[in-house]
DNA sequence: GGACGACCCCAAATCGTTTTGCTGCCAGAT
DNA sequence: ATCTGGCAGCAAAACGATTTGGGGTCGTCC
């Protein structure tokens, strides 16, 4: 019976030093062959392969990590990866780190402070090659130990005072002054803005004040609204903005779930959009085109912000890159559709 | 030079043995203030934790994975994590064992098998201490090695063939009967579905059926029509549906994407929802409250689905429940909103 | 024939923890 | 005075790989 037990109580997998008694050889010239560090005879290996193959061995990672200290895993550390955005900026840092074989470890802050330092040092003590910081705006709250200055960092959409920190950050404010100045240009003429909480978004604020002050148009302090960047704080932004005595005639929204909260009002007030209030929004998310009409929008590249990330990421790993940090800047174009 | 380079080059983090040498005692007994396994007298601990604090030691999970044979880290996998439904998914697992400090490893199949089995090695390699699979119906595609067998599993959606294997599926069966008998009761006469690509799905279309049957509804086969799941593939099998000699003057989509696709068809047909034609989806996505009208579906709890994944594994993974595969089904009740 | 390279392979150290025995030591009971 | 038993702490062996210095063996060229 014990002995029974013990024949198939192969509780740990097979390791190197099995497959080497077994091919006749040292643990050393198994692990040779597997990476192909140092030249091993035809023959051998041929024979280390077939042990290989009959033991159904596989190396022990977490062994192989602890040796060479890389772990081949990145990290992501988001608010939330329900929301779309972040879930697409994901996909595109998974797919463009995949295929060097690093997976991706994903960490949900909820924005708060507390948690994204404690998902940081998480992620470092789990010796992490790399760090996607996409936390909001935060990020400059994070400090560092001396020991997280060896772990490149990306952050995306902000700066961060860290040595091997590159930063890849779409261009919030050409994309805002874009949208702005779009709906200058079709004659709307008391255009207003429901912007982010209080400093949050301020670059998509910058861009719009920028076009309007192009444009000749002045934006009373009323016209300018907050939201919590859902799709309810849009609905009562936008609620406030059409009890106004002088109503707008088009609004700029931060994001497109205010904006969607904004389309709520107009429908509820059965507005026809654009022709009584015209409703721009930013990031492109899939609602965008479900809503109706379609929403005008300007497009946030997450896909791309995620896979530039990995590249930048992945040029510091491999130590082709090692120098001050870099920013790359991201286009955000507008998108026409229905709704201005 | 070369000295004050070795002073600043602690490319090593500290390690528990400085730490040990710092206050005086051996690595045994730090790790054991650490750890809390075996008493040290107070004395001794305060110096240690002094030791810790000036040293801003961290311990080194790798090493620690290495030792314990555990990773305090579970990997999801899942088709796509940009699909809201598996976004959601994620996060309720992530939220239910994140308390107990484990972290996400999330990998992205496409669907594909081949991906779904790299990944699955992968992460076993890794060490993770659990696995929940919910990549499709495809799951009995994987095989196992033996040492996979000690790792629990838990399957979303489908059942597996493995020992440690639990699973916790939505019944999609009694959801899609709730939404078919509720169109039949509502005295649609012509009730079509449009139904998941071939082999996928079969619960929801069993449902579909049994309430047809139930209700006295005959189906011929040209109103059980097939999408990808996609909104593109919702709008051609609609289209093909509204083709028809005969038109349905109701539709039940299998999910929300292929009924908002639906809902395409109709707006732009003119049809009016729902007097002209009903339409239920399956899944409650977010989208589902943003399109116009509202669309009446099927939840489908992912996120508590991926919470009671994280509990049955926690309960394994703490050896509080060993023993055959448990299975908990979910409800998924009718939502009724505008589109029918 | 000896020197010199090439070519293979191995032993042993290392990565940073955790986990066993085991050893003093001191207090209290016999 | 001896024994018992618990408390605190340490040394050393894992965990499973990678890496490096070194040592055979052979062939070739002076």
């Amino acid at each position: 019976m014990s002995r029974s037990e013990a024949a198939s109580d192969q509780r740990s997998r097979v390791t190197i030093a099995q497959v080497a008694s077994r091919a006749g050889v040292s643990p050393t010239t198994v692990s040779h062959v597997l990476s192909g560090k140092r030249a091993v005879a035809v023959a051998t290996r041929g024979t280390v392969i077939k042990a290989i193959r009959e033991l159904g061995y596989r190396p022990n990672i977490v062994a192989r990590n602890l040796r060479t200290r890389q772990s081949h895993m990145i990290a992501v550390v988001v608010p939330d990866i329900t929301n779309p955005f972040y879930a697409v900026l994901t996909r595109g840092l998974a797919d463009a780190v995949d295929a060097a074989g690093h997976g991706t470890y994903v960490c949900n802050t909820d924005g708060q402070h507390d948690r994204e330092r404690k998902f940081f040092q998480d992620a470092m003590d789990r010796g992490v090659d790399g760090i996607v910081f996409a936390s909001g705006e935060t990020a400059s709250q994070v400090t560092f130990g001396e020991a997280d200055k060896q772990t490149p960092i990306i952050c995306i959409g902000d700066q961060l005072d860290h040595p091997l920190c590159d930063a890849v950050i779409p261009d919030d404010e050409t994309g805002s002054r874009a949208a702005a100045s779009f709906l200058a240009s079709r004659g709307y003429q008391r255009i207003a803005m429901i912007q982010g909480p209080p400093h949050y978004g301020a670059a998509r604020t910058a861009g719009f004040r920028s076009a309007m002050q192009a444009a000749k148009r002045k934006v009373p302090a009323e016209r300018m609204v907050r939201g919590d960047w859902t799709r309810k704080g849009g609905y009562e932004a936008m609620k406030a903005l059409m009890a106004l005595e002088v109503r707008p005639d088009a609004v700029f929204c931060a994001n497109d779930l205010m904006a969607i909260g904004a389309l709520d009002v107009a429908h509820e007030l059965g507005l026809s959009v654009p022709q009584d209030v015209a409703i721009v929004g930013f990031d492109d998310v899939d609602a965008a085109t479900i809503v109706t009409p379609r929403l005008t929008t300007v497009r946030n590249p997450a896909y791309e912000a995620g896979g530039t990330a990995g590249d930048l990421l992945m040029s510091r790993m491999s130590g082709r890159y090692t120098g001050a940090g870099r920013t790359v800047v991201l286009p955000c174009p507008l998108i026409e559709r229905g709704t201005a």
